[in-house]
DNA sequence: AAATATTTTTAGACTAATCTAAATTATATT
DNA sequence: AATATAATTTAGATTAGTCTAAAAATATTT
């Protein structure tokens, strides 16, 4: 038996490690978690026990298997929901994260296989990111940030990497969505803005911006 | 701020209570929350302090108007994610209870607003209990069960008491939903067995089926 | 109206998850 | 290599929800 609150560390420990190799620290953990570093040590050490991560005293963590497992089955669940949200009851992108984060505690086999079929199996969420399958695979679309695309190159906006409310809400005010084509037309050096072309119109948006939308070259 | 277990009491004893008009006793939300008197006692006494029960020690207690709108509150949440599991997922009538459970835990306005609206407002669960609006007002239905039933009369069928699984299986196996046309034949007094036609054949359904079976006069 | 049985409450202890403050280990700087 | 700084762990408390065992109150029976 699993507790939310140990589904919640590792899925925070497998977001934090997804990026390199290497072994996830505590302080990190305390953050995402919004706790302090003296509990996540005593969550870690419940967690290794449980065979969920590998710990070593001052050495940081890392997922087993099993804890890879468990991860990206919340991840299916949170994404499949945001889906549902958003297709089935006229969610905008940025209000489902936060009824997701509680979703995708739900404990159905049946439940989440059943949604799956009635969303058709969609394979990417509201915010771009692929929804991993029962085995927990999913595809890695190639990407970059447009902070580091091409002057003068088309790309195509495939997703974003703060799913904040305030973010989002951003990316509608601009007409920047999910497959919204972007041309790159100038690179600032002074303050890395840049302007971009949507549908024939120019904006410039801040390196902030930049650098949390996902684009494909087209 | 309102915890799942202080959620889950508050329904329980608005159960327990709207039978009769009078107070819950601690032993009898024990049983229901599989738990011990002695954590009912520390319960009650902490929904007391935030205005959820009223309760004087050895006296039993009642839900507050607030409490009683947490209660019919988590009651529409609980049989609106009845209907989409059995209309929108496939579930049948007996594998939604569980789910439901933990699903009428989830706070999110919205939600559970756009679902309602989603499922066209469906005034129904799918074992024929009423589904409170966002006000907490529900009909009632007039039924009766079948233990009470005349012989010779026609009736639908429109509720069930006991919601668990194997019940509800036993129905499905003796072709009786929600909507179908029994006419009473005979009541065995030595037993209380009764003898009903559906679709003109002929079964003998037990007193304690007969008990848990609610019709509706055509 | 006592005596007995039942129900309910209290007292004290346990677990999960958290905190603060102090101690320990690792890393960076001189 | 010694010292300073930062990261991590430990020790001891706290809160929510639970338990067992004992005490107190209420209900039932004689
Ligand atoms: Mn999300
Ligand atoms: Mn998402
Ligand atoms: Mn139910
Ligand atoms: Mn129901």
């Amino acid at each position: 038996m699993i507790t939310l609150t140990e589904e919640n560390y590792i899925k925070a420990i497998y977001h934090l490690g997804s990026n390199g190799e290497k072994t996830v620290n505590t302080n990190a953990i305390a953050e995402v978690m919004q706790t302090k570093a003296s509990s996540v040590t005593d969550m870690i050490k419940k967690l290794s026990e449980k065979n969920y991560a590998d710990y070593k005293k001052y050495q940081g963590v890392t997922l087993t298997k099993e804890g890879r497992f468990v991860a990206t089955n919340i991840i299916r669940k949170h994404r499949l929901w945001e889906v549902f949200l958003v297709e089935k009851l006229n969610f905008s992108w940025d209000e489902v994260h936060e009824v997701a984060e509680h979703l995708e505690h739900i404990k159905s086999e049946k439940l989440i296989n059943q949604l799956d079929a009635f969303l058709e199996f969609p394979k990417y969420d509201p915010h771009g990111d692929p929804i991993p399958d029962k085995e927990g695979n999913f595809q890695h679309i190639e990407k970059i940030t447009l902070a580091k695309a091409e002057v003068g190159s088309v790309y195509k906006c495939v997703g974003v990497d703060d799913t904040s409310s305030s973010f989002l809400k951003y990316l509608d005010s601009n007409k920047i969505a999910l497959g919204t084509i972007i041309t790159v037309k100038h690179k600032e050096p002074y303050d890395n803005s840049i302007k971009i072309e949507i549908e024939s119109s120019e904006i410039v948006v801040s390196q902030n911006v930049a650098k949390n939308l996902y684009l494909k070259k087209v």
